[in-house]
DNA sequence: AAAGCGTATTTGTCTATACATATTATAGGA
DNA sequence: TCCTATAATATGTATAGACAAATACGCTTT
């Protein structure tokens, strides 16, 4: 009624942010615990004097996040949290060494272009000798071998890779900005160093490893796969994060 | 204009979820690639023949969920994907060991009520002899070792932590359900099993372990500080997901 | 050519209203 | 007592209209 343009008692931020902040603070503080029961779309209307539509504009939000659920006529809860299914972001190479302040290396050691072997189909999921291209490169923090790379590329779905000159540009990077994807998978797991992945690595044969699998597809075809050896010591993966994102 | 209710060419959709899955597809498949301009609203209003606030929820969702970016004036662009910046999730344990379908196994190894050491200090962020409880489980997966829990928790933001009998619940379940928590900080990192470690993992000296170090806090304030140790072969973290959420 | 300015355009937020839909509570009937 | 029809209620979706804020672009001035 109060025919109000939003900036009245606005201090720069929009009423709804303002009302979720609320909403979570009072949810991430324990005050109102899983279950609780969240005013209802009337009542908060009233406290604090908006429209429907605002509160809706919350609350749906709220819920497309995963802090509540909602259910007609009963109102809306305060969601159990999803049990430690927390989330890690893994960060590109090339940032992430950057972000430490190092310098970023990389080299590409072979390239091949092949017909499908049985352990190639196993990875990438092709067809038995249908072709593919298969690349190894070396990512370096400070001169130091960082991570060793091996991709598996399905030719297929991506002719244009064999135009590209992965000598100079990481194939994870031309990757990003030239193909799409809709559905990845992510494994970590470890192994230990064996002869000759030491002598790449330059660290000492046994040394716990850190290795990271990632497949990736568009509309159900295979794209890449991609193993990434870390050496243990050197590397880690960390994320912080709330919950409500 | 026309008068509708939202069920005239409804096929049970809501009209903003089918514009949604619209630009969504067209995103996904490559059609607009990264950079690419979306519609104004006032196209997709009128190509959608529908009302402003309708496409405006649709692309206020896109951007919320990462697809898209918007810019006053200018228009609404397909994102740049977030370099290599995938999601992992970190299931819960028993979860994670029967889904696998094998017998879950728990038990407590130690408990110490203590003051904070120099190292829980550095651990846990609490001041020097702050009192703490550390645990150190075991977890079991078919009778075998899975992972080796070493937790620490901050008992003057725990206090009820201290009645808990942490031998039957463990402390990860207990507080998932009682403490909620507004940061956490995941690390992620490889080590090679000493001769203690490789005892009680019943492993090889010098296999090389999955690390997992988790911390969360409330409002600023530590809560715990957990170091999960799974022994290398037995145990990778796995998650699907698409770029959508 | 460079800098400054005004304006049109697009997104951002909010309101008031309307009807649909799912679900619970309740009253009535077998 | 149990089942069923009905009403009440909260959310879900959609519309039309309004003003605010940011900014890309063209125009003018220096």
């Amino acid at each position: 009624m109060t025919a109000i343009s939003k900036s009245e008692d606005n201090g720069g931020v929009a009423l709804y942010q303002r009302i979720r902040s609320d909403i979570e603070g009072r949810i991430l503080s324990g005050e109102w615990p899983p279950g609780h029961r969240v005013p209802f779309e009337h009542e908060l209307m009233e406290s604090y004097s908006c429209s429907r539509m605002t509160v809706n504009k919350v609350l749906s939000g709220l819920a497309a996040a995963g802090l509540v659920e909602r259910r007609r006529r009963a109102g809306s809860f305060v969601s159990r949290p999803k049990v430690h299914s927390a989330v890690l972001q893994i960060p590109d190479l090339k940032a992430e060494v950057e972000s430490r302040g190092e310098r970023y290396g990389y080299r590409l050691l072979e390239r091949q272009k092949r017909a499908a072997t049985r352990q190639d189909k196993a990875r990438l999921e092709v067809d038995l000798r249908a072709p593919v291209l298969a690349l190894r490169c070396l990512h370096e923090s400070a001169k130091q071998p960082f991570a060793l790379e091996d991709r598996l590329l399905n030719v297929k779905a991506v002719p244009e890779s064999l135009q590209q000159d992965f000598s100079i540009v990481a194939p994870s990077a031309w990757l990003v900005d030239h193909v799409p994807w809709t559905e990845a998978e992510h494994r970590i797991s470890t192994c230990n160093a064996d002869k000759s992945l030491a002598a790449v690595l330059k660290i000492d044969e046994g040394t716990a490893c850190l290795v990271i699998e990632r497949r990736t597809w568009r509309n159900g075809a295979p794209i890449t796969a991609v193993r990434l050896v870390h050496p243990g010591p050197l590397y880690d993966l960390t994320a912080r994060f709330t919950p409500s994102s």
